[in-house]
DNA sequence: TTTCGTTTAATGTCAAAACATTTAAGTTTG
DNA sequence: CAAACTTAAATGTTTTGACATTAAACGAAA
């Protein structure tokens, strides 16, 4: 559906403007879409991508300002979220050798066998994955452009 | 900064993947941006959308669920927001005539006034408004990309 | 070496989101 | 009309975000 379907807004709007409103509308679209998704794990979206950062730089772990400048919300608490994500088993903590104020962080066994299995189901649930619609090239234009947006 | 370089990512993506990041993203940078400018005037970001609907509204006002419907974020509690607006007289309730189950809730003078102010300050803060960087036709490009997406 | 400033992570606090639940008013049906 | 159902708004509760502050460890300079 349209964005002005969606809000259900009478005068029309000027172009970037709506493209503002898209944006933050598409991402709440989303946001719900995925923590739908990843609720029967009992995993928040920060905490997933938490997960997948750390599976990112597997078997090396990373503190927990690393961890934060790699997130896409970076407001988020990251020490609350590692030890929630510890306390389920799903991260391991070790302080640092060196640097004793470090504490690095690493994906567990556990860890990345939760994020394969959430990966296998989303190819099968029926919902599709979120994008489908556009075409590669459309993907790699929606991407420039928010790129542009944010300079 | 293109994404990859924001999120320090060192494996390439997927088109799709990189817009559905990007989306998220840019939402989350926009977001950041836009407190910053409503700070000084006490406004969180729902509740300045919701000035923004009931003045786009005026002078007839909306029902809390007809205010929620035209939302940006659908999960937030519009009656706590709502009061929160009218303890600051930013907004009106008015129980409905006919239904007494309904409040219409409509936009203050001193609301009103407030808008204004803001929207003066946009043009004057220096930091540009998001998204000019783009030109119109770009713009219309990237919130259609966005309506597909959500398809 | 001691002091001062910086960096890293954790914690404290308050407001807001994310649910569900409740209350009240309206509508439908037997 | 009364009971059951539906809708609108408010409220309850728990978790999370937002932001400041603290605590500990490191580095630089007197």
């Amino acid at each position: 559906m349209k964005l002005e379907a969606e809000l259900k807004s009478t005068k029309p709007m000027q172009p970037r403007q709506r493209a503002l409103l898209n944006i933050m509308f598409t991402a709440s679209w989303l946001d719900c879409f995925l923590s739908r998704q990843l609720r029967p794990y009992g995993l928040t979206g920060p905490q997933y991508n938490i997960l997948r950062i750390l599976n990112g730089s597997y078997p090396k772990g990373l503190s927990v300002l690393d961890i934060k400048s790699r997130m896409i919300d970076r407001s988020s608490n990251v020490s609350r979220l590692v030890e929630k994500l510890r306390l389920s088993g799903l991260v391991e903590r070790v302080p640092h050798a060196e640097d004793r104020r470090m504490v690095i962080v690493s994906i567990s066994e556990p860890g990345k066998k939760l994020l394969t299995e959430i990966e296998k189901a989303r190819f099968t649930d029926g919902h599709g994955t979120p994008g489908s619609k556009l075409t590669e090239s459309e993907a790699m234009e929606l991407a420039h452009l928010l790129d542009k947006f944010r300079e």
